[in-house]
DNA sequence: TCAAAAGTGTTCTTGATACACCCATGC
DNA sequence: GCATGGGTGTATCAAGAACACTTTTGA
């Protein structure tokens, strides 16, 4: 049985906000837009739902289809609803939120992905559609959860240094902390795996650490706060 | 300028979780369906999207339209877009969740509202559509929101006792605390303020408590960490 | 005067913060 | 050997957890 009364319905498309990181700092992957509407202006990667796929997976595809990043954990963030969103007329869209590893998605990698690009947080161009407000909102989320969850490590390549994981906090919520609090806190913590690798730089080579999820799982059964 | 190609559009419609506290414990608002599909069983009350409003509008009008419960604070929780949601065909859902002072809408108050009736949270019958589990969705929200924002005064009366934002607490949580740990707590945060009034009962009389917004906010600018 | 809930104070432990020194490496 | 970042230890203070006693009220 299909509906009694067809009422005109709102387009349902999903954006994606994808998060990347390396030593300069954070960058934000975007689109250049190749029709109407804001054809030329940068927007974040997404389009229409399918009728056959779920919310999850149109933002997969899309991610996928337009700038060539697969694989990655996303997650809803919240969905934007406003009246006058797109000139074409009404449309809902469902965000997306992801953080990945920016050496596994080096700008410019995919050769079906020209006109995608990562932006520095700080360097993001004037967006298309209400873009902008999407991205405040998971720029919001993102340092919620940093502080809550041990996400910042989708961040960081798997073996990172202590160094680069307080450099993210530190970007991510645009504060300084203490080095060596910030070491211990997070040995204390038990969640990091000391490596038998030393990153090699000019100066005194640095431990490498891996992030153990499965103790991580297991602390939080047993209570653990992941805060900071 | 209208889309150029017009696909077909999944059902976009909003569902409401209503959280109220009593002494007894948390209660959920939930309305009787007196239409197929799910015909005489419960269900989270919500409906279409029209096309001339945002989906916050939408939220509070079916709220309001099936329940009578107004002008109350809502925020949206999720977006459930599965494939067999709805047997009627593709219909997206927007869940929003809020918290009511449960003396504001007693059960079964207006009289629009035939069919809508609060439920103990731990006798919630079995719920139509996917409603279930954007139920346990909010829970969990409600669960993490409590601890890390001043929320939970949203289900309380305007002045409270320090036993009832305890057993407020405990409910949601699912756990006890110790009394006079709690109660420092809170009143060391200075977000409580004490009133003249005595709450009065069968012994001693309590004080009465409100929540200083105000005084949360800038605590908040300066740094505050509410958390439980 | 008794039962039940309201209200307060102390100790102990743990985590947060602030801070100073030695170490390893490349140049 | 020196500049630079890597790595550790300690003292202090605030907050959390555990715990016991006095007070007020209605019946």
């Amino acid at each position: 049985m299909a509906f009694t009364y067809e009422y005109p319905r709102p387009a349902l498309t999903v954006d994606c906000v994808i998060f990347g990181f390396k030593e300069e700092g954070l960058k934000l992957l975007l689109i250049q837009r190749s029709e109407y509407p804001f054809r030329g202006e940068w927007a974040l990667p997404g389009g229409f739902v399918e009728m056959e796929e779920s919310l999850d997976q149109a933002a997969r595809r899309e991610l996928e289809e337009e700038t060539g990043v697969k694989n990655v954990y996303i997650e809803q963030l919240h969905t934007f609803g406003g009246m006058d969103r797109d000139p074409r007329g009404r449309t809902v869209t469902v965000a997306y939120y992801s953080l990945v590893n920016l050496d596994d998605y080096p700008p410019r990698a995919g050769s079906d992905a020209q006109r995608a690009k990562w932006f520095p947080i700080h360097e993001v161009p004037k967006l298309a559609f209400d873009h902008q407000d999407i991205l405040a909102c998971a720029i919001k989320r993102l340092q919620r959860q940093v502080r809550y969850e041990p996400v910042g490590f989708e961040l960081l390549p798997e073996k990172f240094t202590l160094n680069q994981l307080q450099r993210l906090y530190e970007t991510v919520l645009n504060r300084e902390f203490d080095r060596r609090n910030f070491w211990r806190k997070f040995k204390r913590m038990g969640v990091l795996v000391q490596t038998e690798e030393r990153k090699k730089g000019k100066f005194r080579p640095a431990v490498l650490y891996r992030f153990d999820e499965k103790k991580y799982i297991e602390l939080k059964k047993e209570g653990l706060k992941f805060i900071f």
